[in-house]
DNA sequence: CAGCATCCGGATGGATACTG
DNA sequence: CAGTATCCATCCGGATGCTG
C-alpha cells in the first residue's frame, strides 16, 4: 500500500502546478484583463474620471455586485483609484491610475489586432462549422 | 398593469447588451486568449509544432477534456491547425497557423507589461490588503 | 447615491471510464 | 496514442432586499 493514492498524488501535483501558474505574471495580469467586466471598465475609464452611476449606466447589463466587485479588485491592484466626496449625497469617483493607464496600450494593441483578423476568425470558424455539420449529415 | 414587468426589461436589456457584447471583436478576442488554458497552449507551440501527449505533459496539470476542448476552439478560430499522421499507433500534430503566429505579439505586449509592473501591483494589493485587516482590528 | 449581504441557478471544469 | 462520453463538485454571477 503506497502513502499516497494516485488520487492524492494528482492532487499534490495540481496544488504544486495551480501554485506556479499563481506566480506567473503574464497569468494573473491576462487573468485580470480578461474578465469580462474589467476591459469594459477600462475603456470607460480611459476617457476621463467617471462616477459609480455613471460607470452603471454606461456599462449596460452590470450588476452592482459584479461593477462593486470589479472596481474593487482594480482598485486593489492599483489599476483604478476610488475618491469619496463626503457630501449628501455621497460622491464617489473612479479613475484610471497612471499604473492603469500603462496598461492600455497593451490593450489596445490586443484589441487592434482582434479588429483586424476578427473578419478571419469569423470565417475561419464558419468553414469548421459547415465542416462538422456536413460530417454529421452524411 | 404594464406590458413587461421590470424583470423583464431588464432581462431584454441583458440580452440586447450581450448581443452586442458578443459582436465585440475585443471583446471575442480577450475572452478567447484570456482562457486558462489558450495561453499556455500558445507559448507552448510557439515554439514549433507539438505532439497531443507532448501538450498534456508540458502543460502540466491540464485534464485531457480541458486540453481538447481548447485545441479545438483554437482550430476552429483558425489559431491552431491539426495534422492527423494515419500511421499505428495515431499521431496528431498542432502547431501555430499564421494567424495564430501574429497574434502572438500582442499577447507578448500584455506579457511583457505583466512582467515589467506585476511587483507594483503586488505591493498595491499588499498595501491594500494591509489597510484592510488594519480596518477590521481596530 | 453608493454600496453590502444573502440566496440560488446555470455554467465551468475536473475525475473517471471507455473507444478507434 | 488520441481522443470521447458521462457524472458531478465548485464557483461565478444575477436577483433581491437592506443600509449609511
Amino acid at each position: 500500500m503506497p502513502t499516497l493514492t494516485a488520487a492524492q498524488q494528482r492532487a499534490a501535483a495540481r496544488a504544486e502546478y495551480d501554485a506556479f501558474l499563481a506566480a506567473c505574471p503574464s497569468r494573473q495580469v491576462l487573468a485580470r484583463i480578461s474578465d469580462k467586466w474589467v476591459t469594459l471598465i477600462l475603456v470607460a475609464l480611459a476617457g476621463g474620471p467617471l462616477r459609480y452611476s455613471d460607470l452603471g449606466r454606461i456599462i449596460t447589463g452590470v450588476s452592482q455586485k459584479m461593477l462593486t466587485q470589479t472596481l474593487r479588485t482594480l482598485e486593489r491592484d492599483g489599476l483604478v483609484s476610488r475618491a469619496v466626496t463626503a457630501s449628501v449625497p455621497v460622491r464617489v469617483d473612479y479613475q484610471l491610475t497612471p499604473l492603469g493607464d500603462s496598461l492600455m496600450p497593451a490593450v489596445n494593441a490586443v484589441k487592434a489586432w482582434a479588429e483586424e483578423h476578427i473578419s478571419e476568425i469569423e470565417t475561419s470558424r464558419a468553414a469548421y462549422d459547415q465542416q462538422a455539420s456536413a460530417t454529421i449529415d452524411r
